[in-house]
DNA sequence: TTAGGGCTTGACGCGGACGTCAAGGCAAGC
DNA sequence: GCTTGCCTTGACGTCCGCGTCAAGCCCTAA
């Protein structure tokens, strides 16, 4: 199987995979014609890379996963190393989760503030003699 | 204020400042030497600007901030557009931190297969005439 | 014969928010 | 006078995972 097909199974491009190879990920053979030639195996390789880098995972990230079928085992993460991978990943996500939590957070309370101060300037533009609210142009300080 | 002490009042650098002002989210007035004039006000766009950037906001998305700053306003979210960014971003932190606890209890799910894996083989080991474990160069596949 | 599609390598582009270096002006201290 | 430190503009570098273009080879179908 050439790249084009190899990359159209794996959803992914040709230009990928080229990609994946100079990172030292995917190896190919070459034919008469100098055309990267793969097998079954690669496709293995791939898919085990795509699944990772669509949680997210950096390239090199996936490079335990690769070893470790390339080593002859059936499922990436049958090595130590890809365990290592996934209990660091697991830390990294909790920790981004926890941060995005506390800023949804904050921001959500800022929102809050702000509205409560639009509405109660909004209650003394009822009252005969308010401010006028709204930013449409009001004064440039340069 | 000259712009090292501006900077350095915000917590930030005078590369930071330039590129604001090449945004157009700050501007300078210039001295006779040509340098760059900032006053108090400037230090409360910057720190408008710093706050929103360390919650993970674009620089574009700090611009309705900071305009309504310009405008005379006391805060930078009292303007109809700044509220529309908050609500914005609080829903796309909403949906990052969804995908993100999907992808963190996938993984999870892996680490526990991968793991429930390797015990039984390692149960498997201990029985006279089990395989080994382990993936210390077992057979490199090219 | 020509058009079309797939393959090759090499090299630049992208986005975001700056970092860093170059080359030079301006002022203060020793 | 010289060094130090702040300022100026301009321009290239960074990180990451590719996208995209260029120039050219190989094969096939019409």
């Amino acid at each position: 199987m050439r790249i084009g097909e190899l990359a159209a199974r794996a959803g992914t491009t040709a230009r990928a995979l080229r990609y994946y190879e100079a990172r030292g990920l995917l190896s190919a053979r070459r034919d008469e014609k100098g055309y990267r030639e793969y097998g079954e195996g690669d496709l293995r390789l791939l898919e085990q890379i795509r699944t990772l880098q669509d949680f997210g995972f950096e390239l090199e990230e996936t490079r335990p996963f690769v070893e470790c079928l390339r080593a002859g085992h059936l499922e990436g993460d049958s090595c130590p190393a890809s365990l290592a991978v996934y209990r660091r990943k697991l830390a990294e996500l909790d920790a981004l989760v926890g941060q995005l939590t506390a800023v949804r957070e904050t921001v959500a309370e800022q929102l809050r503030r702000a509205e409560r101060a639009v509405g109660e300037l909004a209650a003394e533009a009822s009252v005969p003699g308010g401010p006028e609210p709204g930013c449409e142009l009001g004064g440039q300080l340069s």
